[in-house]
DNA sequence: CGCACAATCGAGAGCGCTTGCTTTCACCTC
DNA sequence: GAGGTGAAAGCAAGCGCTCTCGATTGTGCG
C-alpha cells in the first residue's frame, strides 16, 4: 500500500509501510506501538526493525481520532504572562516533562474570555483541563460537565470539580499578624476591585487578624484602584488606591496590599512623595513574585508553582483511572520576611 | 446514522447527524461548515438549522485528519517562564487571537532541549514552528526541512529559514555609547556563557562603541558567571561577573550587562557590599523587563513583543499562502534612560 | 424544443490509526 | 487421534470529517 513514491524523503510513511516492510497486518504494528503484550518477541523484533528502517513515526492526530482522546492538556487562566500565573504555568510544565502529553494554552481575549473559553472547549481539542482564577458560573458549569473530562480548578474552590485553591484567609491573617507583631495598629488594607473572589477572603483574614488582636476593624483603611486592568491586580491600581490612603485625614502606618504588583504601584506612588519604604509606611504584599526579592519586598509566598503541580498531577492521575471521588486540596501560603517592614514604634 | 441513544444528552453529535436533520449528504453539511459558496441560501438555511437544533459543534480532531493539518502552531523557547521569552509569548497570543488556531508550547527540558523538540515535531501535531533563541545545527535543520512547516526563527539568524532577530550589535551600542556619552571611559561588560550566540554581537556593538570613541579594547573587563542556569542568563552569573570585576586592580566606573536579569544579580552584590548603584557603579542592561522600571535600571528594550507578533504575523501569512522567499527582519532596539547610571565626572 | 453549460448536491473514497472479533495453529489432554 | 485451549496474528469496521468526481437539475440561447 505503500505510495509509489520513490523519492527518498518519501513524503510520509504510515503504519501500512511499515506492515509491508515486515510482512505483518498493520494491527500487529499498532500493537507493537502500543506495546501490547500479545505480540511474540520475534514479530516484535521484526516491526521494530522495519520501523527503525523506515524511520517511521506514528500520526498523532490520527491516533487521536482513532481513539478519541487527544493527548493534550489545556491551561486557561486570564493571563499567561502576567508574572503570577508564569509561576502555575511552569509547574504544569515541569509535571507534564516525559509524559507525552501536548499543552495547550487556551488564549482568553481580555475582553470576552468566557466567550473564548467556551469556543475553546467545543473544539474538543483538549483530554483535560486546568483552570485558574476563574469563577465558574453555571453556565460554564454545564459546559465544563459536557467535557467529560477531567477538570482541576485553581484558586476558586468549587463543589463540583477538583479544586487546588489558595487559602487566602490565612495568608492574609499571616501577613496582618506580622505587622501588628512589630508594633503597628493602624494598619490598612489595598485590595483588588470587590467583584474579585480573592478579594473577599482576604479582607476576612485582614479583618480577623485585626480583630484577634483586639484592633477594631475599620472600612475606610480599605482602598482599591479605580483602573479595571487585571482586575484590579496592577500597578496602576496600587498606586491610585496608596493616593487614596495617604489622603486619609489620619494615614495608616502600614498596609498589607493583595498583590505584589499592586504593591509595587504603591510603592513608587510613595517613592514620588519621597516617602521611605519602609521608614514612613510598612508594606506587605502577596505573591511573592520572583522579583519581589529585588524589591526586598515582605510578602505572602503563595506557592504557586506547587499549585501548578498540584493540579497537574491530579489531572494525569484522572487522565489515568477515572475516579469520582472530588478532592479538594489547598497549599498554605507562607510569609517572607524582607525590607519592606520596620517596626513601628 | 445517529446512535440509538434517547438520553437528552446523547454523547456526541456528528456530522451525520446533522445531514439527517437537514435532510442533505454530510458533503454539503461539510460545505456549510467550511462555508464554501457551492451551496445554495435554502440548504444551508436548513443545515444551518439542524446545526443550531442538534447544538452541533464540528470535532476538530476529525477536520485534522482528513486535510493533513492540525490547526495549531508550537512556539519552542528555553524556557516559557523567564521573563524574557514570556513578552514573546504575549506578542504570539494576541496575534493569535481570533484566529482559530491553538496554541501548543513545546516542554523543552533543560537537560536535552533538543532531543525532546524533535520528538515533539516527529508527532506532526503542528502546522507550524516558532523557534525562540535556539542555535539551530545541522541535525535540527534537516528535521525542520522534513516538517514542510513554515518555521520563524527568533533571535537568531539562519539563512535557511525565516527570522525575525534582534540587533544585538546595535542594541549593545547604544548602551555603551549612553555611558560614554555621560563621560565614562572605564567601562566594563558583564556577558552571559561565550558560547551563546548573542554573546558575540553584544561583545562587539560594546567593543565598536568603546573604539569608536577613542576608548581601547579591554578583555580584562568582560567578565561572566560560571554558573549555567539559563545559558548563562541568570541572576547568580551576574553576581558572580560582577564579583569578578569589583576584584580587579582597577575596577570599572560602569558595567554594560547582557541581560537585566544579570543585571539583578550585579547589583544585589553591589549591595551586599554597601555600594550603591549609579553612586559607585553605573549600570546598563539589556531587556527592559516590565519589573525593571520598579529597580529605575537603564536598559535596553529589546521590544520582544513587537518580535513575537511579527514572527506570528509571519508564520500566519505563510499557512495561508505558501510563498517561499525567505524573510529576514531585525526589530532596532532601544535605549531606555532610567536611574541606574549617572554622569562619571 | 434541444443543447451547452453552470449551479448544486450526493456518493464514497480516503486521512492513519485503534480495536473487537475471528482465524490460525501449536500444543495438550484423555 | 479427536477435541480443547490459548497465544498470536489478521481482518475489517470504525473514528468524524474533507473533497473529488460525477449525477442531477436548472438556465439561457439559438
Amino acid at each position: 500500500m505503500a505510495k509509489a513514491s520513490l523519492t527518498s524523503d518519501r513524503p510520509k510513511v504510515t503504519i501500512y509501510d511499515v506492515a509491508d516492510e515486515a510482512g505483518v497486518a498493520i494491527s500487529t504494528v499498532s500493537r507493537v506501538l502500543n506495546d501490547s503484550k500479545e505480540v511474540s518477541d520475534k514479530t516484535r523484533a521484526k516491526v521494530e526493525a522495519a520501523i527503525e528502517k523506515l524511520r517511521f513515526k506514528p500520526q498523532r492526530t490520527a491516533k487521536t481520532l482513532a481513539q478519541q482522546q487527544t493527548h493534550s492538556l489545556a491551561v486557561a487562566m486570564p493571563s499567561t504572562t502576567s508574572l503570577f500565573y508564569v509561576e502555575i504555568l511552569k509547574g504544569v510544565k515541569d509535571t507534564l516533562r516525559e509524559h507525552d502529553i501536548d499543552l495547550l494554552l487556551c488564549n482568553l481575549g481580555s475582553t470576552s474570555p468566557y466567550q473564548t473559553l467556551q469556543r475553546f472547549l467545543a473544539r474538543g481539542a483538549v483530554d483535560a483541563l486546568l483552570l485558574a482564577s476563574l469563577p465558574i458560573d453555571d453556565n460554564l458549569e454545564k459546559e465544563l460537565m459536557k467535557l467529560h473530562a477531567p477538570v482541576v480548578i485553581v484558586g476558586v474552590n468549587h463543589p463540583k470539580f477538583d479544586c487546588i485553591f489558595l487559602n487566602d484567609r490565612i495568608g492574609a491573617g499571616k501577613a496582618v499578624e506580622h505587622l501588628i507583631s512589630i508594633g503597628h495598629r493602624r494598619i490598612g488594607m489595598i485590595s483588588p476591585h470587590p467583584w474579585s473572589y480573592v478579594t473577599d477572603e482576604r479582607i476576612q483574614g485582614y479583618r480577623h487578624a485585626l480583630e484577634d488582636a483586639g484592633i477594631p476593624f475599620d472600612p475606610s483603611l480599605i482602598a482599591s484602584g479605580d483602573t479595571l486592568k487585571h482586575a484590579g491586580f496592577s500597578e496602576e491600581s496600587g498606586a491610585e488606591a496608596m493616593k487614596k490612603l495617604l489622603a486619609l485625614p489620619n494615614p495608616p502606618t502600614a498596609v498589607f496590599v493583595a498583590s505584589d504588583v499592586q504593591a509595587f504601584g504603591a510603592w513608587s506612588e510613595m517613592r514620588s512623595r519621597d516617602q521611605q519604604v519602609p521608614d514612613h509606611m510598612s508594606l506587605v504584599a502577596y505573591d511573592n513574585l520572583k522579583l519581589s526579592r529585588y524589591l526586598r519586598l515582605t510578602t505572602v509566598d503563595q506557592k504557586m508553582y506547587e499549585v501548578g503541580k498540584l493540579a497537574t498531577e491530579r489531572l494525569l492521575q484522572r487522565i489515568k483511572n477515572d475516579t469520582d471521588e472530588r478532592i479538594n486540596r489547598y497549599v498554605e501560603p507562607e510569609l517572607v520576611v524582607r525590607n519592606s517592614t520596620a517596626p513601628q514604634s
